[in-house]
DNA sequence: CACACTATATCCACTCTGGATATACTCGAA
DNA sequence: TTCGAGTATATCCAGAGTGGATATAGTGTG
């Protein structure tokens, strides 16, 4: 659709929800929670980044966590408040459509 | 992402899980289903049943419910046992974003 | 020495989508 | 009665999103 928020901007927000990471760390940590099903591929992974940094739903830091042990070309990014919100505004359209599914019968009750 | 199941077809297959319909019928079934939030348009829902037809996700009826009184125009499609399938499987795929959505504090409990 | 891994970035081709356009018939309002 | 809206299908174009290849470059391992 045309408004809603691509599932990789989707992973992206869920992945640095608890977490300010680089993008490296993004790729592994989506790959890790989906395990192993879903490895964003560098051209999306960029690209959406750069998205979500003009669109406000992330911030780039200024300052990397921890200067000493770090690979300086790393960049860390942060979920903003109104990543936040966008995210949950996805989540909630996509409890929408299990529940459309549910509803026809079209799902085991729990799975 | 490449293998997974468009949303357009996901809607259409979840349309046709519990009753026949012809096209128009279905973009009149899922803007309801959505409350209005999702209205296909024509370009993608007539694309859309031709690829779920050539990959047998869906068949058309050879002989229509009702000849008597219906518009000759309508062509009318049946979800098959390979559709049910692929929308339960997409189904799955979407609540385990949901799972992952909360998992991360992203969701309120129940919304 | 070659390969894999880390890390970012860009490019190309492909798919999916909305919206416009086309055709054509029916019905109600002005 | 004519105009617009609704029904019904189909095709085309432009734009967004994606994967995979490629590039660059440093590090570590067999």
């Amino acid at each position: 659709m045309h408004s809603d928020l691509p599932a990789a901007a989707f992973h992206i927000l869920v992945s640095l929800a608890n977490e300010d990471r680089h993008g490296y760390a993004i790729i592994q940590d989506v790959a890790a929670r989906t395990k192993g099903k879903l490895k964003l591929s560098p051209g999306t992974l960029y690209r959406t980044i750069q998205r979500l940094l003009e669109q406000g739903l992330i911030a780039e830091l200024r300052h990397r966590p921890d200067p000493e042990f770090d690979d300086e070309r790393r960049r860390y990014y942060r979920i903003t408040a109104q990543g936040v919100r966008a995210a949950r505004d996805e989540a909630k359209r996509l409890a929408q459509m299990v529940k459309l599914a549910r509803a026809s019968g079209l799902m085991p009750k729990e799975a």
